[in-house]
RNA sequence: GGGCGAUUAGCUCAGUUGGCUAGAGCACUAGCUCGACAAGCUAGGGGUCACUGGUUCGAGUCCAGUAUCGCCCA
């Protein structure tokens, strides 16, 4: 008999010790072996920039639930755990803190100090992270870890690289980009931040040339970027300014029309302002819109330089002066007229990559930009070409990473073209499973039709709503807008490009450098027109031999190496012709897209390299792609799933994966996405020290309902008065990520990065994870009490006939649990299939059969049996329980099978040493038994209304209470059958199945057609109000009851088995009024 | 501004093809130290299913509109 187990659960005790044993054993290794049955999933890889929230313990918890349960499925699991570089995110915390704890820039280190700063970084958050996900009871894999940079995704990264640009899939264009001036480098759109913030509005005025009379001297622009007008190559006004005002009064007429009544104010002031405008814009625009219309031209000051009249529909009589400077370089909306306008204007880029005027900014060259912004204003002040400078509340984006201003600017990016091609594009080129489809997009589209299989039968399937995320995923690639991929930053994958520009006179003189590398496969160049047309070598040398582009035609020429090898090589031969390698890095997006078959070793899983610790990767492909199933949130569905998928598609034709579940995001307390950046997130180690980490998974399956987003009610532990403080009500200290103690007022910090500024840190918690805390220490304690009465179980096999109705009831309600919850989870529902758990193990196997089994394992002659059905019992719901609260099961499982080694009813149950590796739970039919259930559901009901009786009569649970039956003959049986429970659990002393008449002063219950009277109980002032409230409901009840069937639109509409079910309801009902009325009756007349 | 979604008990959430006398956990009230468990047991109270209309024999569920909130996109 092994120790008594303690008698609080203490996850502190038991968890590293079941960490370790499973580590040891390495329980969670993926191999290849005979089996066909396979699951995969990679994880949604987290990354290095800081340590995971309860965002990513959710995101785990769920994939752990589904791999704990295949495996114990028997199928060959493989749970890819990893890290993501997350380039500009992760440079931008290193440059930050550089700078904050060095006074020092990027530019003062240098790319290669700077780069291994961030590796020493990625190292020390790569091994926090790992640390996190062990403690949350991850069963990854932890042997095949792999690194987005890493030897083995950086090549599949090349190789990718330089498919795509050999396809043509892959482009260098000029585009317009949000740059950050501080990191140099463009950002993606959602790497921005809007804020409002408090400017000026300029209004600028830029003389006419040569005014006619009649016209006016000057045209009026504003701005509130005064610093681009050196870079304006135009002015533009609407072309018809009169229409366009007409129907912008026509508008608010019609608006006005249909406004409610709080709104009419608001719209009459603003119909009122464009009558006004009417009146003082109308006809300047108009003429302005001729002058425009015959070519005439305004002197851009300060640049003395003439520039057109333009009209364009971009301008708004509505608004301002009604005319707009143009400025395509640095304002994506000029960047749109000057496209509508190419061939009359040009463009100037005024400023350069830091944030400084360039020499096309003339005297102003070399300025910051906010200063060449004061000086601009001032001379043209001085100028007397300021009319006016306006106070104004304006919305600027910010750099998320760097937190300075955004500048739209133009500059030359590398873009996967994701439109339809003419030809298609091929998938999975040179695979088995090799297809054309119009475009990369639309072959990632076309995934996820139901009608749509790869050769292998595959496609995507959104879980839990289909359409809802299917819908999402496809309206976001049907805009097939191209990808940009370059991004100018120090850490990430280097573009594997070499250019050089050359006239083609030039060129066409290398033309035996350029013929050396058309017979290899594994180097590709192109030479890009100035157009961007895209030209072979030897197409471009054909050209330029029938001398068909001029001679001095400036051509740029593109060489993609596949191999890092073969380009280290000829690098130094590269660089004397001319050629530079692109200094750029692929957005971190580029590599994590390859993450489900680059981990596994594509493209040639033989040859992958072996990294420290790791074993060859020659099957990993083969077996373990395409994956099952992938587990993010919704964010991530156009961001990575559809990047996912398309590479996926391009490299191997096939699918990554065929489920996509996506589960809930966390909120705080107000409702808002947790997040560290917001300062509002949770270490999911701070709740797995509080309460453990299996009420920790416990409460996030709980919560993963269906597509709700959670809120989870977040306080901290106060570092000064150890009180809990509400963050959804507390107020900032300094920063978002600081707040203020109510009690004493001081500063504390929730994300424990301050502690250099002197502001302590405080623990975040939520009281919501006390119910997993309680889940697991009844589930120890039950443990604790089968332990404790098992005593030297031995295995006999049993058969119905040897059980107890509890043994037969407690056994169909099991067979009942395990279906219900492989449903659930088959529907990703954990949050209904742990209800299925819970509910099995507290409400029926707590409540019900382990009190039941008390009396029974103190009878010798019941005490076999009982001790085999309560192991046997515990051994399935341990299992069944497992994928959600691993540690406790487990260390449960241990303790379980040192008492209890074979375990089973009819035959023994299969046998495992971890309960990681045992069988997942199977109904047998045979013990199945509804009418059974039934029965006991009779005992249940008589044994609740009995103590009902107890509880409003004030009679103490342990005063033995003497019961009289009257029941017919079958309720009667099975009443009889459960005597010995009803006499336990009600504790009853006597029982009288055949009372000479009604009692006197008895309570009275019923339980179908039983009378239960409950002797010498009763207060009969309290028994009549109770009866007189039971009656009033009855009468509600049956009200609405006869109404329904009175109703011929019922009868005739509803289908039969309701309209039934309803008749048997009356029929019951008003035999229970019956009863009531004849108890009340008696009562009266004593 | 456009799209998607939500609104059910004090709180956090379930509620499948319409059949509901609307559920769970927490919180609350009362009783209980009975040899597994007070992180427990037993019983109880608590809801005009956001609002307004509509469809239907029947609406928490379907449709339209309104309000509030959240997310995504511009």
């Amino acid at each position: 008999m092994s120790e008594e187990l303690a008698k609080l659960y203490d996850p502190a005790a038991i968890e590293p010790t079941i960490s370790a044993r499973w580590l040891a054993a390495k329980a969670f290794a993926a191999t290849p072996d005979q089996r066909d049955n396979r699951y995969v999933v990679m994880m949604p890889l987290p990354n290095v920039t800081g340590a995971l929230h309860m965002g990513h313990a959710i995101d785990n918890v769920m994939q752990d639930l589904l791999i704990r349960w295949h495996r114990m499925l028997g199928d060959n699991t493989l749970w890819m755990a990893g890290t993501d570089h997350a380039g500009i995110a992760t440079q931008a915390v290193v440059e930050t803190r550089l700078k904050k704890l060095e006074g020092k820039t990027r530019h003062d280190l240098g790319r290669d100090a700077l780069v291994a700063r961030i590796w020493a970084w990625k190292d020390e958050y790569q091994q926090r992270i790992v640390r996190q996900q062990q403690a949350m009871g991850c069963s990854c894999d932890w042997d095949r870890q792999r690194f987005t940079m890493d030897e083995v995704c950086a090549r599949a990264v090349r190789h990718t690289f330089f498919s795509m640009f050999r396809d043509g899939l892959i482009y260098k264009g000029a585009r317009m980009v949000n740059w950050d001036c501080e990191l140099r480098t463009a950002v993606s759109d959602d790497e921005l931040k809007r804020e409002t913030v408090q400017a000026h509005f300029y209004h600028l005025r830029y003389p006419v040339i040569d005014p006619a009379p009649g016209e006016p001297t000057h045209i009026t622009v504003a701005t509130t970027r005064p610093e681009t007008m050196l870079g304006d190559t135009a002015v533009a006004c609407h072309p018809d300014p009169a229409g366009e005002l007409r129907r912008l009064i026509t508008k608010a007429e019609e608006k006005l029309a249909a406004a409610p009544d709080k709104e009419r104010g608001a719209v009459e002031a603003e119909l009122a302002a464009l009558r006004d405008r009417q009146a003082s814009h109308e006809p300047l625009l108009t003429t302005i819109a001729s002058m425009a219309a015959a070519g005439r031209q305004v002197l851009l000051p300060l640049q003395q330089r003439p520039i057109p009249i333009l009209c364009d529909e971009w301008a708004k009589p509505g608004l301002g002066s009604g005319c707009v400077k143009i400025t395509p370089a640095h304002d994506p909306n000029d960047y749109e007229v000057w496209q509508r306008h190419k061939e009359r204007i040009g463009c100037i880029t005024v400023l350069a990559e830091d944030g400084t005027v360039n020499d096309a900014g003339g005297a102003y060259a070399g300025m910051d930009r906010f200063a060449a912004r004061q000086k601009v204003v001032a001379d043209l002040q001085a100028a007397g070409l300021v009319e006016r400078i306006e106070d104004r509340e304006i919305e600027i984006e910010h750099s998320d990473r760097s937190g300075t201003i955004i500048e739209p600017l133009i500059s030359r990016q590398w873009f996967v073209r994701m439109g339809d091609l003419d030809g298609g594009v091929t998938l999975g080129r040179g695979t088995p499973n090799e297809f054309t489809a119009p475009g990369l997009a639309q072959a990632a589209i076309d995934a996820t039709d139901p009608q749509w299989h790869s050769n292998t039968g595959r496609n995507l399937t959104f879980h839990p709503d289909s359409e809802r995320y299917g819908g999402l995923y496809r309206s976001w690639l049907g805009e097939k807008r191209d990808w940009c991929i370059s991004r100018q930053l120090w850490w990430g994958h280097r573009i594997p490009v070499w250019t050089g520009t050359w006239t083609a006179q030039q060129l066409a003189a290398m033309e035996a450098l350029l013929r050396q590398h058309q017979q290899r496969d594994d180097v590709w160049a192109w030479i890009v027109l100035p157009d961007d047309r895209c030209l072979t070598p030897t197409n471009a040398l054909e050209l330029l031999g029938r001398g068909e582009l001029p001679p001095d035609t400036r051509l740029e020429l593109q060489l993609c190496f596949r191999d890092k090898g073969s380009e280290d090589a000829v690098a130094g031969l590269l660089g004397s012709v001319g050629l530079t390698a692109d200094e750029d890095v692929l957005d971190t997006w580029f590599s994590s897209a390859l993450w489900p078959h680059s981990t596994l070793g594509w493209p040639d899983p033989s040859n992958a390299p072996i990294l420290p610790g790791q074993s060859s990767l020659t099957d990993a492909l083969d077996y373990y792609y395409p994956g099952s199933c992938l587990v993010t949130a919704r964010d991530i569905i156009t961001l990575w799933v559809a990047r996912m998928v398309i590479m996926g598609l391009y490299n191997l034709g096939d699918v990554p994966f065929v489920d996509c579940f996506i589960h809930a995001n966390i909120q705080d307390g107000k409702g808002k996405k947790m997040s560290k950046s917001r300062g509002n997130g949770i270490d999911p180690v701070d709740i797995i020290e509080g309460y453990g980490a299996d009420a920790m998974r416990y409460v996030m399956c709980e919560l993963q309902t269906g597509t709700q987003d959670v809120r989870l009610p977040v306080h901290a532990v106060s570092p000064f008065t150890g009180k809990s403080i509400d963050l959804a009500t507390a107020k900032h200290g300094s920063t978002v990520f600081t707040y203020l103690c109510p009690d004493t007022g001081k500063e504390f910090d929730v994300l424990g990065t301050m502690k250099d500024s002197g502001v302590p840190p405080a623990k975040l918690s939520s009281e919501r994870f006390e119910i997993g805390r309680a889940f697991c220490n009844k589930l120890w304690n039950s443990a604790r009490f089968a332990l404790m009465n098992l005593g030297d179980v031995e295995f006999t096999p049993l058969g119905a006939e040897q059980l107890d109705i509890s043994d037969r009831w407690i056994l169909s309600r099991l067979g009942n649990a395990i279906a219900g919850v492989q449903q659930q989870l088959e529907r990703y529902n954990p949050s209904a299939a742990l209800s299925a758990v819970r509910d099995f193990f507290w409400n029926d196997f707590c409540d019900w059969y382990v009190e039941l089994s008390k009396p029974r394992l103190r009878d010798p002659n019941a005490a076999a049996a009982a001790r085999q059905v309560l192991a046997a019992v515990l051994d399935q719901t341990l299992r069944l329980c497992h994928p959600f609260v691993p540690f406790i099961s487990e260390a449960i499982w241990e303790r379980l099978g040192a008492q209890a080694p074979v375990r089973g009813i009819d035959r023994a149950l299969p046998h495992s040493e971890l309960l990681v590796h045992a069988t997942w739970p199977t109904p047998t039919e045979a013990w199945q038994d509804a009418a059974l259930e039934e029965r006991f559901a009779l005992i249940q009901d008589a044994v609740r209304k009995i103590r009902e009786v107890r509880q409003s009569n004030g009679v103490p649970p342990s005063r033995p209470l003497d019961l009289q039956i009257r029941a017919g003959a079958t309720t009667r049986a099975h009443l009889e059958a459960g005597r010995d429970h009803l006499v336990h659990l009600a504790n009853a002393a006597t029982i009288d199945f055949e009372p000479a008449g009604k009692p006197h002063a008895a309570a009275t219950v019923m339980c179908a057609d039983a009378e239960i009277h409950i002797l010498d109980v009763i207060d009969v002032s309290k028994e009549i109000a109770k009866l007189q409230k039971q009656r009033a409901k009855l009468e509600g009840q049956l009200g609405a009851l006869r109404k329904k069937l009175d109703n011929p639109g019922f009868l005739a509409k509803a289908p039969a088995d309701v309209v039934e079910r309803e008749r048997g309801t009356l029929a019951q009902l008003e035999i229970d009024l019956s009863r009531t009325d004849e108890s009340l009756q008696q009562l009266a007349t004593e």
